[in-house]
DNA sequence: CTTTATGCAAATCTTTTGCACCTGA
DNA sequence: TCAGGTGCAAAAGATTTGCATAAAG
């Protein structure tokens, strides 16, 4: 993992960041692996600190969760739940949302095809583009 | 309003949701109203206590909120902040989504046609369908 | 040495809960 | 009367903040 470290490490320079162990640690567990994901604070939380050595603190947590959102690492996930979820997979994809169970499932991006889309408010583009399904019995 | 109250009435009834003095005083703040609104249970709470008189405690608020949600009318917005936001308007309608600003904006449904749409879950069936477009600069 | 990040605890904010009292049917 | 609602205050849960300490450039 020697490699990842120095990947991570530019990556994070690259946008003003600075490559602290916290921030590497994260970045190793967020980025080392081949499936995306989603997940909240508390659950990264308690993962990165579960077999002790040296613990990151909840705050930087929070904080290098924030900076690498704004870094577009991440993507956060738009729910109704009074959390915040977040997603490594920044690209657009599409959610089936059962307001009963208020679980969201993952559609294939592939599955959704747009014959009409907006123009976007005068001095901005358009970034991504998400679908929600919501569904019911 | 007499009107209104029998319909409010008739309506409550129909949801099995006793109609409650602070229920009628909850629809017709949200439904005597032509255009439908975005709003937080916090706002709600301050617009409904404005002036003195009888006041609704935040709590009973709040149990209203998800009761008419259940009832179906009234949905819940996703968003990223840690607030529940709803929206009188139960029917489909799309949204741009501003990740600066965390600002949601209507899009009108018309703007918007899909060509291609994933079959749901088993058992379950399509309630309606939003799109969220991230806009940038 | 100067700036940025971290860690901890306290504070804040939204939502939920428990329970006694009240009210509609 | 009696099941369902309401109000209040306390509790819970997630996130933010302030500040002293530590690490990076």
């Amino acid at each position: 993992m020697e490699k990842n470290l120095k990947i991570y490490t530019e990556k994070l320079r690259s946008s003003n960041l600075r490559p602290t162990k916290q921030r590497l640690k994260i970045c190793q567990f967020l980025f080392d692996r081949e499936k995306t994901f989603h997940f909240t604070v508390e659950a990264l939380n308690k993962k990165i600190n579960k077999n002790g050595a040296s613990k990151v603190s909840l705050a930087t947590i929070y904080n290098t969760v924030e900076a690498f959102t704004s870094a577009g690492y991440l993507k956060e996930i738009l729910t109704n739940k009074n959390k915040s979820y977040y997603d490594t997979n920044i690209k657009s994809h599409h959610h089936f949302y059962d307001e009963i169970s208020k679980e969201l499932t993952d559609i294939h991006y592939s599955q959704i095809k747009l014959s009409k889309v907006p123009t976007p408010p005068k001095g901005k583009k358009i970034k991504n583009l998400e679908v929600v399904i919501r569904i019911q019995k």
